[in-house]
DNA sequence: ATAGATTCCTGGCTGC
DNA sequence: TGCAGCCAGGAATCTA
């Protein structure tokens, strides 16, 4: 599941390979993954030259000589790729394929196709994007800025990291790890958390996060970054897929638990 | 206004 | 061994 760190991983591998490269056609095997009208997406694209590829929360943001933008997000099991000239596309799940210059292409594959590709002109056209949270790692995520959205909530602190507006870029694997490394229980309620767990669990998350890019993301089942391989952040996993296994930290079993319609994992002796 | 539930989808895993 | 049924989850949409 990419989420922040795999997000990355993958703009930064593509960067160097995209800029300068025109998009000479686009190949869309499967039509629902491009939100827009096939029309006016291939009109905006095909002939257009990438002069950016960044990264705003999950999102990768491919950005265009015309001033559009090309939004994708990979959602569960998408993979975005680039495939240099002469080499052959084995990809089994390809939903979208960009033909470069050279003979070179920009693959889009995706087995489970919850993924989107969407061409825009400003951020709000995409609301989920233009009203997302602080990134992680900037100076503007702190412990009193958590601390003062925590406070404020009644529902679970796994359930209030995972909402992007609050703060970009976390999914389940992170949230879990987080707070398993501040040494909270998912399942507590946001206004529960006193300040002192909230600067904890802030830097917390910056570790977590900032480790995790050093490894190249975690390859749970599927993720693969912008060259098609995996990271090894699942190496250094505390909870995340570990349910009954023992806490690398205390041995008693990891438990597996369902908040928020999501897998969560913790310690019970650990985590309070 | 706010939070929880449901929906989309396919491959891998479980258990009979 | 085979196969039905369950499970994984990001974010939009619906419901309470």
């Amino acid at each position: 599941m990419p989420e922040l760190p795999e997000v990355e991983s993958v703009v930064q591998d593509l960067r160097p390979e995209l800029i300068g490269k025109i998009i000479r056609n686009v190949d869309i095997l499967l039509p629902r993954i491009i939100q827009n009208d096939a029309e006016y997406f291939l009109q905006n694209v095909v002939c257009q030259e990438i002069v950016d590829v960044c990264r705003r929360g999950k999102y990768i943001l491919i950005v265009l000589k015309n001033g559009k933008t090309m939004v994708v997000h990979l959602r569960m099991t998408g993979a975005l790729m680039f495939l240099p000239k002469h080499q052959k596309n084995e990809e089994t799940h390809l939903r979208v394929s960009f033909d470069l210059d050279e003979g070179s292409q920009l693959l889009y594959s995706d087995t489970r196709t919850f993924g989107t590709i969407q061409i825009i002109s400003e951020q709000s056209e995409i609301p989920s994007l233009f009203s997302l949270g602080p990134e992680p790692l900037e100076d503007s995520f702190h412990g009193d800025y958590l601390y003062s959205q925590l406070h404020s909530r009644q529902s679970s602190v796994k359930s209030i990291l995972l909402n992007q507006e609050i703060i970009a870029g976390l999914g389940n694997i992170y949230v879990d790890e987080s707070l398993f490394r501040a040494k909270i229980r998912p399942s507590r309620l946001g206004g529960t958390i006193k300040k002192s767990e909230a600067v904890r669990l802030s830097l917390a998350i910056k570790e977590t996060i900032s480790q995790a890019l050093g490894e190249g993301g975690t390859t749970f089942r599927d993720y693969r970054n912008g060259k098609g391989e995996k990271g090894s952040f699942q190496d250094h996993l505390y909870v995340y897929g570990r349910g009954n296994q023992p806490c690398i930290k205390c041995g008693s079993p990891i438990s597996k638990i369902k908040i928020a319609g999501r897998g969560t994992h913790y310690c019970v002796k650990c985590q309070k």
